[in-house]
DNA sequence: CAGTGGTCTAGACCACCAG
DNA sequence: TGGTGGTCTAGACCACTGA
């Protein structure tokens, strides 16, 4: 999953390596200050900047603070953050190997409805087109999708079908940039999953629940459920933790 | 849960801004081609490092690709990568206010079995120490956690009975900086989840299992059960993906 | 082969704050 | 108040690669 990361033998990775190879060893604990920018500079002969870019990584990755006037000093590890990959469906499937394909169940325009899940905290009066469908791996069930467009924010997907391309995958093109939040709870399947699935009623699921704005403005949100056997979500985090999306 | 990150007024992160602005806004798509270094150095009257540090920075929130020679080009916005805060339990649950409270269950020094679930690819004949128990918040149960420490990586922990301290929360402030690999999925609690977490056999959980490393070797694996409706995960993605841990 | 990004230098001025 | 990090400058040389 992780790129090998070819090494840039460059110096300010170097120094890196090494102030980071110092913590993760143990040899400085938490709470130890680390050498000044100066001390540093003269000790790998080099400029300030290279130096402060070093420390500038070690930052971000989470392992050291800095304190102006003190210092800088070994972080206090925080909680385990760790990084989930929650993939375009379609593509995460084809990445398996597996054919895919999706199945729209129902297409309705309607307004915002207060009552809906999901739904209460936002403006109501806004005409949202809903969409929901089942996505297949390899002729099993793998996901049911249930999901809410802004019309407001997305007027094109009115005349949109979905029945071939979900909307997820048409929003990830169209939309592109884009920012969320999720929630990742277990529930058991109810009697609609289930049937959707091909699953029994009271299998755990995953349920991702996303919501996902622009610039302020709410795009879409969706439900997902996976049934329990056959997804999982892995994350990773560690020493490649700074290598961004 | 972001810190509402004061806007750092300094040239680079101006620069930054405008940029991402365009690039989210959707003035510049994916696969525009961005002003060269030069020509936003002589826009801005700054640097060109100054500017540079700002393209790195949209190059680390994954929005920008450089290519040499040819330019810096809006990126073709990848899997939606989301970021999960797995805590330390009971730091999570006193967050909320709740007191906590860590049973130990059975706690038993033996050899690793390639025959147990997560310990099939270690290397054998490796003492390990298995300790098993329930965190507690506010007297109901929160999570079934059974942990296997590497004695040949933390031999402390034999000395330790962890009948108070869970073993999660000792190896945090003892090995403080380690990877992780984690695994989320969704089962249906098992006989001895549901009489240890006080639920019903067959309640949605979610599983966590978690294995941790330093510098290469094995220290502990863990595999955590939260019910499903007393726990979720949640997640974020967006401008603030840049910010580390 | 000319222009791009990749990296680095040797300074500079500033705000901040612990001693 | 002196030393720290925070930021920025005005260059430089290099590797790479697309036109």
């Amino acid at each position: 999953m992780n790129a090998p990361a070819p090494p840039p033998q460059t110096l300010d990775w170097r120094i890196r390596a090494d102030l980071e190879g110092r913590i993760r060893s143990g040899e400085w604990r938490p709470g130890h200050r680390i050498p000044t920018e100066h001390e540093l500079m003269v000790r790998y002969d080099c400029s300030r900047m290279t130096v402060s870019k070093a420390i500038t990584a070690l930052v971000r990755a989470g392992l050291v603070e800095r304190r102006k006037k003190a210092g800088s000093f070994v972080a206090r590890p925080r909680a385990q953050t760790a990084v989930v990959e929650i993939p375009d469906i379609p593509a995460l499937i084809r990445a398996r190997g597996e054919s895919y394909r999706f199945q729209l169940l129902t297409r309705r325009l309607r307004m915002l409805d207060p009552n809906e899940p999901g739904e209460s905290q936002l403006e109501s009066d806004q005409k949202v087109l809903e969409v929901s469908g089942v996505h297949f791996a390899a002729n099993a069930a793998f996901a049911l999708e249930r999901r809410v467009l802004n019309l407001a924010a997305v007027p094109e997907a009115q005349t949109l079908q979905f029945d071939v391309t979900p909307p997820g995958t048409w929003l990830l093109q169209h939309i592109p940039w884009t920012e969320a939040r999720h929630r990742i709870v277990a529930i058991n399947a109810n009697a609609h999953a289930a049937r959707s699935l091909g699953i029994t009623r009271g299998t755990a699921c995953l349920l991702v629940e996303r919501h996902t704005s622009q610039m302020g403005d709410w795009i879409t949100f969706a439900r997902l459920v996976f049934p329990g056997d056959r997804y999982d979500l892995t994350a990773s985090f560690g020493p490649e933790s700074d290598g961004g999306q």
